[in-house]
DNA sequence: CGCTCAATTGAATGAGCTCAAATCTCGTGG
DNA sequence: CCACGAGATTTGAGCTCATTCAATTGAGCG
């Protein structure tokens, strides 16, 4: 995976809403230089840490998640190439919640200084606001499926947004994508049991409107699947026609051999 | 309601985050001199409406909804005095959402090519993007509710929500506040039945938790009903201690006839 | 004083949960 | 190369929380 077209992914990302001059790309590299590499299931920032970095994923998979007490975790966000892993950084002396690998994922670690420093340029600040605005957009969207849309239809709408924003990074390819997550993680992100999870993926593949091999999902009928969910990609707020060209690999891009997928 | 109060609640709660400077103060005064008064159950903004402004709570309670096909409404925030709406402005031809009033409300009307002013600022960019992931924190903690709580607790957890929140902005008095729904926006809100939401608010009373008159809630016992709900408000980012002086008057501020409350 | 909308209550149904066990996959150690 | 073990998926059966449908009560307005 190389490091610079990974950076060019978040940067366009950026630039699909406010264009950046170069002087703002260059800063943006600047501070963009450490690498980490983290192996799956393994938190990058912990819940009560002091938030001294922000994260830019540029291969694997990613979640953000809270714990309750008695144990059960909700899972509130996926974050996959080229999204930035939160910026809590701001507000909090101590993390209200988790960020953890589901894959094996490569990160780029920038300093809360130096986000503050790029901040100070307007069309940075901006872009990174934007960026915020998406996320909490997305979060909405969840919000919505899970108070409202009955469980097999909520699966079936995380597999369209899924394939949507992996699209949108060039991991796509023939309506087939990754998504290196055990049935238990999908379970704590959509509310619902392992069991339950399974059984309506189970009815999903039965109606044909997804197959599953491995960790690889393939959209058997996109429209009948889009359909089926209600799913209406707006919230996303993906430039019309921005068609990326092929770029990276898969999302779990890294080996990862002991776990077990869907 | 006096409108440079009001406004120095916002005021206020941004520079709880990132001090500003008198111009910045001015300057946001400068841009909020528009005052709307917007009755009960009635959209502020709707979806699909191109949004050319931002609105800050005066007085009143309100709420950010979606609609789905089936006619479900899954209310996704409340925003009161002191809260912006929304920023979606910088992101969206058209709104993903809809904003509409609970009880009567105020709202100051900025419009858009203001708030890009406003953001060339890098104190109040900052303040501003505080504001979004502290709504964002808010979220992501209803999330949580809806998809780990039993429906009980949830209910519990949001009347500890509101009792943190509303005495931030000087609206509780002896642990009693006014929160102007009805059980069906309950209901639409913690994503359950008008009737289940209404068993559960009894129940919640039976336990002495909570006592409900009218639209007045009544936190009995503050310590036994967060511990109920498990609550624990760092996710809301309030200042340690910064316990305001009275202000203003109680949310759901101006007469409301015909709506009967909860 | 009747109308409308909100709150409350009852009864039957059902989506999703719990508990439990079987099967499958894949990596590891012998 | 094969057997084993850990973790993931799949399946069954019974139960419960929450829903649906329906009706009653209550409050405030015209």
């Amino acid at each position: 995976m190389d490091v610079t077209q990974s950076l060019n992914l978040m940067i366009r990302k950026l630039e699909g809403f406010h264009p950046l001059s170069s002087a703002d790309k260059d800063l943006l590299q600047h501070h963009s230089r450490t690498i980490r590499e983290i192996p799956a299931r393994q938190d990058i920032a912990s819940e009560g840490d002091r938030p001294d970095f922000v994260y830019v994923m540029v291969s694997g998979f990613a979640c953000r998640y809270k714990l309750l007490a008695d144990g059960r975790r909700q899972i509130m966000a996926y974050m996959v190439p080229g999204d930035f892993c939160d910026f809590q950084v701001f507000i909090l002396k101590e993390r209200d919640h988790g960020i953890a690998t589901l894959s094996n994922c490569k990160v780029v670690q920038i300093p809360a200084e130096s986000v503050l420093e790029l901040t100070e340029r307007p069309a940075i600040a901006r872009a990174f606001w934007w960026a915020t605005l998406v996320d909490e957009a997305t979060l909405r969207e969840w919000l919505v499926s899970i108070g409202q849309r009955e469980a097999e239809v909520r699966i079936a709408h995380l597999l369209c947004e899924m394939l949507m924003r992996l699209r949108a990074v060039g991991l796509v390819e023939g309506n087939s994508y990754s998504l290196p997550l055990t049935q238990a993680d999908l379970a704590d992100t959509m509310g619902m049991t392992v069991v339950h999870a399974n059984r309506m993926l189970m009815s999903l593949r039965e109606k044909d409107l997804i197959a599953i091999d491995g960790r690889q999902v393939t959209v058997i009928d996109v429209r009948r699947l889009e359909e089926f969910a209600g799913f209406n990609p707006n919230y996303l707020h993906l430039q019309a026609g921005s068609t990326p060209k092929p770029a990276a690999r898969q999302a779990g891009d890294d080996k990862n051999p002991t776990l077990q997928p869907m």
